[in-house]
DNA sequence: CTCTTAATGTCGCTA
DNA sequence: TAGCGACGTTAAGAG
């Protein structure tokens, strides 16, 4: 037997967004609101946000979003953990430790939906940093002929280096990975990881930027530094036993 | 004469979702969809999300969301200025530069609501850098006796600096501020500023990180490098004309 | 808890 | 448009 899966209610009173929300609390489902309101919030910072038409979503793990009707993040939110409460026209969410606070007067509500969403399945993802240092340990001649990487995530003086390993002369070799164009932050953190190594085991020690392209900015400060850039791409997983590489294009035509 | 703000359907068929989708852009509307549904995702990087029961946002501006029942963060998302189409039971939302392409194939769907919103408000926000910033300016006293702040966001050889100035001895000072707990990013940062100061201006550079707090990492990198630290706390803006630093306690009672 | 860092980070600003 | 840095960054992983 099937339950519903979405109760809506159009032009909902606001004691029906309290049933909805009580229901959507002990069920362990989605509130969706969509309502003019206005929103205050404080706790690491405090903001205020006038009246308008937004979109407000209750998870049931305490995450809460408001949004506008542009961008990609929120306008205002509290993050997982948070506990939320209806008093009067309001919606307060309560997060402890920041302590932080988030309330929504409710003007005028147009509809709100409780969605009892079932989903067991979790984002597979390709072509992040992880990936690239395993294909450096798989084959560590895309650095260099005779490159040897040891450690992994390698906690030293000041930081956690991405890779740690020793070249064909014995040098120790740092490298720091970027999945993406490497920047200025990228270089400073990398100085930071061989100065450290330094300190510790004198001056033989090289570092290596590891990444797709470089700015420009980064490029000149890597230079004046005596640190070093390999390109490398972040590798993208096929799905399968293919051994070309395949694209999505099977499924965008575009 | 008010138009409906919220069209609802239930259960809508894929033509039905096609047609709101089609007034959602022709008339600026927010649409959300409450859809069991599969996610394919590639550009920068390479995803696949299985079947499950999600929230699906597609904003005006081209923003795209697919939100899961848990975390604050869209488990797939299209930037603002992707373009949306439908093709058979799937959404597709493209965008360029770099290009990427985001498939949500429906399977079925729950409800959907296009939401003609009205918003003509921006959120004010309080407690930023830049008013750190703007504190030390107005009172530079609170980094110490005699200095004078001369430039804001000055770029230099390798970076952008907060704030340039000088000591009562006429040492070059830098400052970075950060509005929350600094950390080992910060300190190399500072460090880079610092050293390409230096290599300018000679030795009589110093370089001070402003906080409220600093991690232990921190702390002693930033010791042995020689910088300094001034413990620092972001104003938060008051309301109204009172002199007392009003909080948000008058909304929040807790 | 705190610390450290990645991220399809996003966003705003500026040359 | 690329570069640079803030963000109520969030989220994950380790100690």
């Amino acid at each position: 037997m099937e339950m519903t899966k979405a109760i809506v209610k159009e032009n909902p009173r606001i004691e029906e967004i309290k049933e909805l929300l009580e229901v959507a609390e002990s069920r362990e489902g989605l509130l969706t609101i969509f309502a003019r309101c206005t929103v205050y919030y404080e706790g690491r910072a405090k903001s205020e946000l006038g009246e308008g038409d937004r979109i407000i979503i209750i998870k049931p793990d305490g995450s809460f979003l408001i949004h506008q009707k542009k961008k990609r993040e929120p306008v205002n939110w509290q993050p997982p953990g948070s506990k939320v409460k209806m008093e009067g026209n309001s919606l307060i969410s309560i997060r402890r430790n920041p302590k932080e606070t988030l309330k929504v007067d409710i003007i005028e509500a147009y509809a709100a939906v409780l969605f009892m969403a079932e989903d067991y399945e979790e984002l597979t993802l390709t072509g992040s940093e992880a990936e690239m240092a395993e294909l450096i340990f798989q084959n560590p001649n895309v650095i260099e002929e005779g490159f040897k990487p040891m450690f992994r995530e390698k906690p030293i003086k000041h930081g956690i280096v991405d890779v740690l390993g020793v070249d064909r002369e014995g040098n120790i070799v740092v490298l720091e990975l970027k999945r993406r164009r490497a920047d200025l932050h990228a270089v400073s953190q990398l100085k930071r990881y061989v100065d450290a190594l330094k300190e510790e085991h004198g001056n033989k020690v090289r570092g290596i930027l590891v990444a797709p392209s470089l700015t420009e900015g980064a490029k000149k400060l890597l230079e004046k530094l005596g640190l070093e850039f390999r390109k490398l791409e972040p590798p993208k997983k096929g799905k399968k036993k293919s051994s070309k590489q395949r694209t999505l294009d099977f499924f965008n035509p575009y």
